[in-house]
DNA sequence: CCCTGCTTGACACTTAGTGCCATCGGAGGC
DNA sequence: GCCTCCGATGGCACTAAGTGTCAAGCAGGG
């Protein structure tokens, strides 16, 4: 009951947030703007959103653990590469749920430094989350072995060019088209 | 002579707040003690540093620039791989040059979420310099095919992980065998 | 000697972010 | 129906990062 009440304060919050960084970018808008077009005080702002940046890069942090969920779902006997682009299908498909919002999203987060960072930050977390799934699945030591790292980090690479090449094209492309186009020109097939 | 006077300044600031920011950490150290250290005042250190985190992370930028000069300069005919490795010979003889530094600056940098971010920024700056260096060196267009990129990002991860691990021992193993063995073990040959 | 250009310090101001406390409103016990 | 407890909120004060502005100091050059 508080819950839900909490979760409304923070789509209004999030929401508000979003439309007015879209609009205005991430630097020239104040998080007075923001409390004010979602009607709370600014000191409740912080009790929600750890920074201003968290606004934004929030969600990453869940969607990544989903990603980790699903390649810890893939059948065993994938090849790494295979099994990480199937969990990043999750992704995929939430980006095609809302198109022009994923894109503004993307444009905003890529074309600002200060959240540029952050989401190279997070990318650079699930990274390593990734790489210990991937030792686990073919039995490597992770602390020893860089290999199942440098497979996570070429298989997110991939990802990464998608991303900026599908919202540089506006999101008219298809987002799961490009990223098998990724894969497939890795300078390695990942099959291992 | 100004000239010379403005690097005396900036070595001193910088130094002060090297020293704070390594022992203090970065987020406890203040700029207010910073510049009481260095013996300037507030307004003078926004004149030499954009931010706190410019203090740390200026460096990498000249860094990224002596990188892609060195690749440029290898031989037309060297893999992509081999090149790189090359090329990043440069940052693995400014370590060796006073590796307890280097150590110390590394640690601060990766374990501060901050300055990891900016770090990781940096490095995807230097990737795309990479990145056009060898499509130049290889005839491809950078637009429309990522596998330049994708080989940039490859090898700046092998370089990422390496430099983890080197910092993790204390900077007591050789920066330059590490890496030699991180190539080699890119699932990978990046040879063509 | 004075003029010019550059560097510096001082002050004021905006904004991000945090700690603290008073208040309000709803859920549950009596 | 009333009281109590607790979580959410708002307001206030404070620290710290940055930025704009201006006046003073200090070179060198005519």
């Amino acid at each position: 009951m508080a819950e839900r009440k909490r979760q409304v304060v923070r789509e209004e919050l999030g929401g508000a947030a979003l439309r007015l960084l879209a609009t205005n970018g991430f630097e020239c808008t104040t998080i007075d703007q923001i409390v004010a077009a979602a009607g709370v005080s600014r000191r409740t702002f912080f009790r929600y959103f750890k920074s201003k940046e968290d606004v934004i890069i929030v969600f990453l942090g869940d969607l990544g653990k989903f990603v980790l969920e699903a390649l810890a779902a893939r059948p065993a006997g994938e090849p790494p590469g295979a099994a990480i682009r199937a969990a990043l299908s999750l992704i995929v498909d939430g980006f095609s749920e809302d198109p022009a919002k994923s894109v503004a999203l993307t444009n905003l987060m890529l074309g600002t430094p200060a959240l540029r960072a952050r989401y190279l930050d997070r990318q650079a977390e699930l990274q390593a989350g990734l790489a210990v799934e991937l030792a686990r699945r073919s039995g490597a030591d992770p602390t020893t072995d860089p290999r199942s790292d440098l497979t996570a980090a070429v298989a997110l690479k991939a990802f990464d060019v998608t991303l900026a090449r599908w919202a540089a094209g506006g999101g008219t492309e298809d987002f799961g088209t490009i990223l098998d186009e990724s894969f497939a020109l890795l300078p390695t097939r990942l099959d291992r």
